[in-house]
DNA sequence: TCGAAACGATAATATAGGTTATCGTATTGT
DNA sequence: ACAATACGATAACCTATATTATCGTTTCGA
């Protein structure tokens, strides 16, 4: 049988004991890190035994690895799906929405537990670290961007200014409050992220009048 | 002789064998995290046996803690003395000054390093993060805090309106940049510092007139 | 100088966890 | 049903590292 490290973009789920495999090392991975995570814990966890841990993954860290960029890409996935309907409505109303929803998912444990276990395991992984900041900030902009595109607002625009905005955009709505959710403080209230959100969207509409 | 656990807030520096544990404990924490320095190789940086170490150190625990607390302390007893000749000439450019050098010391190896192994071990040390958190992000926006107050142009700003500007300030110069270099990327140019630093001030200024 | 305290070298202890080997059983596809 | 494959249980191996014990040597203050 091939190992995860053979097909590498895709992890195919061929039985129902590579599934549990994949969701018990997700679950350890992004809940304890990757030294936290003990592959006996994973294995358990799964309900299988060590050696079938090993059957299916080479090693620890290729395990990892494969789970980051699984997580990664279905990050990715299911955001387009939620965008579709967070698009509609007038221009600033998406902007405002699209701003809390940004801030909200940010500070979640879904993102914030994939940033710290990637920020710590930088010197052992250091190709990851892209592979999630792309998967969250570049691909939050990049939708963002695509969505503008299509507006009347944004027809006298330059690409390249549109794509600064968008990124300027979302980066006002970082903050130390992302800081402080990575320290494990308590974030932002409800009201905030709107206010920010609703300041950053004047602002990006206030470049096209 | 006692050991640091047992004086927590001052650890004192009374020979030399303990300034140069101290020192390579802390080179070695910063640089390589918690799991990864070794109490064996701190002993060795600092030139002197493991023996010495533990005479001097209760566990690596209570030295860890101890490090962290100590830089801290440092780094906001230093963060004074700058302030000082920071906080000279016309309003907007003592804004835009240290907007520049907050977000050049956010993404400096110092703080990033700190905050990095913090975010690491909030499992193992839960009161460190907020520690951290205070000694640089509540440091700057207090002494920024203490500034303003004393400028005729906030003499009408309640003091409790006058810190919320100061932290919406700092938060605002965050941004993506922060994440991005906390993730091992390139962080952003002196250029967009600065122009994030303007706009930030310009921001501040509009809400006093 | 003298005795107490600090120090060093070394070894031993203890634990944790990644990885592999073996061998017998269960599952599965044809 | 049968052969190939997957699986489980167990043990063993190996490494790293925190921590302690012992004992002889050095340093330093009174």
């Amino acid at each position: 049988m091939r190992q995860w490290s053979d097909n590498h973009p895709k992890v195919k789920l061929l039985t129902r004991k590579r599934a549990a495999i994949l969701d018990a090392a997700q679950e350890a991975f992004l809940q304890l890190g990757y030294e936290g995570a003990s592959m006996e814990g994973i294995a358990n966890a799964a309900g299988v035994s060590i050696m079938t841990l090993y059957r299916h993954a080479k090693c620890k860290e290729t395990l990892f690895a494969a789970i980051i960029a699984n997580v990664c890409d279905h990050s990715s996935e299911e955001k387009q799906a939620e965008l579709d309907e967070m698009m509609r409505g007038p221009l600033k109303d998406v902007l405002v929405r699209a701003g809390v929803v940004f801030q909200e998912k940010l500070a979640g444990p879904q993102i914030m537990s994939l940033l710290r276990v990637v920020i710590t395991e930088i010197r052992r992984f250091p190709n990851l670290a892209e592979a999630v900041y792309d998967a969250y900030f570049v691909a939050w902009s990049t939708n963002l961007d695509g969505f503008l595109a299509q507006k009347d607002e944004f027809k006298g625009v330059a690409p390249k200014t549109r794509k600064k905005l968008c990124e300027a955009f979302f980066s006002r709505l970082v903050g130390t409050d992302a800081i402080r959710v990575l320290l494990g403080m308590k974030g932002a209230s409800a009201a905030e992220r709107l206010e920010r959100a609703r300041v950053a969207a004047e602002e990006l509409l206030a470049e096209v009048g």
